[in-house]
DNA sequence: AACAAATAACCAAAACTTCATCATTTTTAT
DNA sequence: ATAAAAATGATGAAGTTTTGGTTATTTGTT
């Protein structure tokens, strides 16, 4: 293997598993130890990782500070936007909402040939680099707390495209409530992504459950994915099979 | 296969992948081993790719680069982008093209109380901490040879909001053509810019002139406000001076 | 202090690169 | 159609980088 795809692959492995032997490394990446210590050197002197005695850590001072692709966000974040890559399609159409947790599946989707239609400013820019994306910007007022753009009258890409799936995100959902979120001006493009595309993916980290905001932008049932990283109370569980909701869930790592 | 074309691919390779092997490029595109060197030495002097030791690897550092270039524009766009600014006042609504000459008005405006139009992406973006501007997006297609948004029915913009100023660039202005821009997609905005608002500046630094691109957005009539760095030939001060166009030059600076 | 584990330093073998040469094929221009 | 130019493939020598093993040195634990 390649010395460079060897040392971010022991990036990616390190970062997902916070810690990690050096015994490890060697078995897992079949060289020697003297190899993996010198692949660790450099990453270390990089900034992305630090050394333990025995091993190899996360440098968690660097990962609030500097902006790196791998380093930026939470696991969780990750492992939800990675599922829900996998229902993104070569040829698809998809709006993307706004939010951290979706910006995140830039990552999983970078390569593969679709439109995205999107209001999440990180994402356009960050998107820039991968001539394969065909990126529609939604438009409207910058919105500088979301790093989006919120539109007034939104509903107009929906016409215009026919956006097959929709990745939504959400500040909080509720039984009660719905699918919320804090930003009013945003909950005109968020409700009418929902009504107009024909599948629905929402990406909810487990701590937003029970949890709501301002403004309702629609009702659970109007879900049809709802992805997030540790399977939800009985409630949650008994309401999605009634609605006809798939839940999708990392699946359980054995080896952890 | 063409060459160029292979190279592209190449490149479309290597990004899809991440890094990869020179073994792997030439079992993928039958060619030598020799053929694939002299491509990927090619795309490494293009700035895309880079070597590493067994094969290739994208360029990761090419898009701090492609800021730095923003970083050290010429002197001459901020020239013209400070006499441009002085015509903005608090309180106004102003339509900002796309294009680095009209970004870098951002440096002379960040501190004013004005709302402003664009679909200028760098714009946008470098304008997030300035909560005083009130940045609403035309949304659309991403260009990214400009990094800009092209929309198809970008006149809506000008329908809804009454925009006063409008401050547009040009890849090339000449008598016969007009004011030209390179990319048709971004011909409808433009023109409808210079149809809606009520005072039209162009700026285009001298050696625009006499040049001129693709697409025609508007004639040079239409234009109220011509801001350039040097004071352009007699043809053009005539012209200026039959059609009511201001010519505005930088004051003549003695230690030039 | 004593011991084991981890690390650093060094070295020779293996893998890879670079550069040059030359024959062959493909493309372009006349 | 023919000649010139460009691109490609094969080969080989010389130089670098990487790697795994060995051996000293350091570090952490008891």
């Amino acid at each position: 293997m390649l010395k460079t795809k060897r040392i971010n692959q022991i990036q990616d492995y390190v970062l997902e598993h916070e810690t990690v032997s050096l015994d490890e490394l060697v078995e897992v990446f079949g060289v020697s130890k003297n190899t993996i210590r010198r692949d660790v050197q450099m990453l270390v002197e990089q900034g992305d990782l630090k050394k333990v005695y025995g091993g190899v850590a996360v440098n968690h001072s660097t990962l609030i500070s500097f902006n790196d692709r791998k380093v930026r966000s939470q696991l969780e974040k990750q492992k939800i936007a990675k599922l829900a890559a996998d229902y993104v399609e070569d040829g698809d159409i998809i709006f993307l909402d706004s939010g951290t947790t979706t910006f995140e599946m830039l990552e999983f989707i970078k390569t593969k040939q679709i439109t995205v239609v999107t209001n999440n400013i990180d994402f356009i820019v960050e998107a820039m680099p991968y001539e394969n994306l065909n990126i529609f910007s939604a438009g409207g007022m910058v919105e500088r707390k979301t790093k989006s753009f919120a539109s007034f009258k939104g509903e107009d890409i929906f016409k215009t495209y026919n956006i097959n799936k929709a990745f939504m995100a959400s500040t909080g959902i509720s039984l009660r409530n719905g699918v919320t979120n804090s930003s009013p001006l945003e909950t005109e493009i968020k409700s009418s992504a929902v009504k107009k595309c024909s599948e629905i993916f929402l990406l909810v980290d487990s701590k937003k459950f029970d949890k709501y905001a301002l403004t309702t932008y629609c009702e659970l049932k109007e879900i049809d994915y709802l992805i997030t990283d540790q399977l939800p109370n009985e409630n949650y569980q008994q309401y999605a099979m009634e609605h006809d909701i798939k839940l999708v869930v990392p699946e359980e790592a054995p080896a952890n």
